[in-house]
DNA sequence: ACTTTATATTAGCTTACACTAAATATATTG
DNA sequence: CAATATATTTAGTGTAAGCTAATATAAAGT
């Protein structure tokens, strides 16, 4: 079993990635000191889940890459559970999830898959990746990358942000909705 | 915020207590060797959580207890929600709370207690504890001080042992059933 | 091509929590 | 009441993960 660390490691490795992962972004992500993600790094080097190029950067094996993939899945699982039991804010979700995530079992985590009808998207329009690790190819656009008086359906709205979702929410924005 | 290792402790001082919990009794619940206990029960009394008599046994101080008890109330908050939300069977419940207690904020044990009702026992029939450490007196009989065809209702049942859970479950033994 | 600046890494230290082996208390029993 | 058994604690280690300060490398500017 991957420890809470590791797990944090490697799915912030996931998120800056695909590769030469910058040592300072990963240390602001996780909140902490850069010489302390340079350690961590080398740490899941050793064990075959990173790849490291001093003073370039890191990447995920693709066997760090399954075991970040099973992170973000029970993460995404999580949300979308929480949110459809219990009704939290759209902006409460990330931070719950991020606690409990380290905490789901297997079962557990099929067991919530199943009574979500194995869902593809969590509440943020975020792909949830399979058991196995397998991620959908988000063919989602970016708004940057799109001309204006153009219709267009909101996928996906990010979900770090709390006062930018209560934001987006206000202003009627979260996946679903058209836009001009 | 205490760690995950400080709250199992807690926890498990509090479920062998209330006073001169052994070294031995609480290493064994931890899989720990009784060193480790000893050694954290120390750490435990220098932040006055714990009362230690050496050679003699453990005990917690009041804020010790409050820490306790507000562990078992999300241990078993998650219980009952899993098993509302989720039908997990009852002998599941205890290992999956044991895993996600520790992460669970106490705005989201709030919105889980809210949306279950504020109930007061958990599937095993054990009473949860209020937000504050709470705990209503426990006035319910012990099977073994009962006499022979004797009309009972079982309030409660174990919830550390999966396969004790199955078989009474099989036999129709669960809370809120009549025995002779 | 050299110097400055930004980013990364190494070195050395700290804390929490585990372990084993050895020492010491307490309890039991002949 | 001494001898043995059991339980507890102390001593000494190890590992994971964090930190600061010092050093090394890469990138950018003159």
């Amino acid at each position: 079993m991957d420890s809470v660390a590791v797990e944090n490691y490697l799915k912030s490795i996931w998120e800056l990635g695909p590769d030469d992962v910058a040592t300072q972004d990963l240390a602001q992500l996780l909140n902490v000191a850069p010489a302390s993600a340079t350690k961590m790094v080398q740490r899941l080097t050793e064990r075959g889940l990173v790849k490291h190029i001093p003073y370039k950067g890191a990447s995920l094996t693709s066997e760090g890459r399954r075991r970040a993939l099973s992170v973000v899945r029970r993460h995404r699982l999580l949300e979308t559970f929480l949110s459809q039991t219990l009704d939290l804010g759209r902006e409460q979700l990330h931070d719950e999830a991020e606690n409990l995530e380290h905490g789901l079992s297997t079962e557990l985590e099929t067991a919530i898959a199943n009574y979500l009808g194995n869902p593809e998207r969590d509440p943020h329009g975020h792909p949830i990746p399979g058991p196995n690790g397998e991620l959908p190819i988000d063919e989602d656009l970016l708004l940057s990358g799109c001309s204006l008086n153009q219709y267009l359906v909101v996928t996906q709205v990010p979900d770090r942000d709390p006062e930018l979702l209560t934001w987006l929410e206000k202003n009627g924005i979260f996946p679903g909705i058209k836009l001009k």
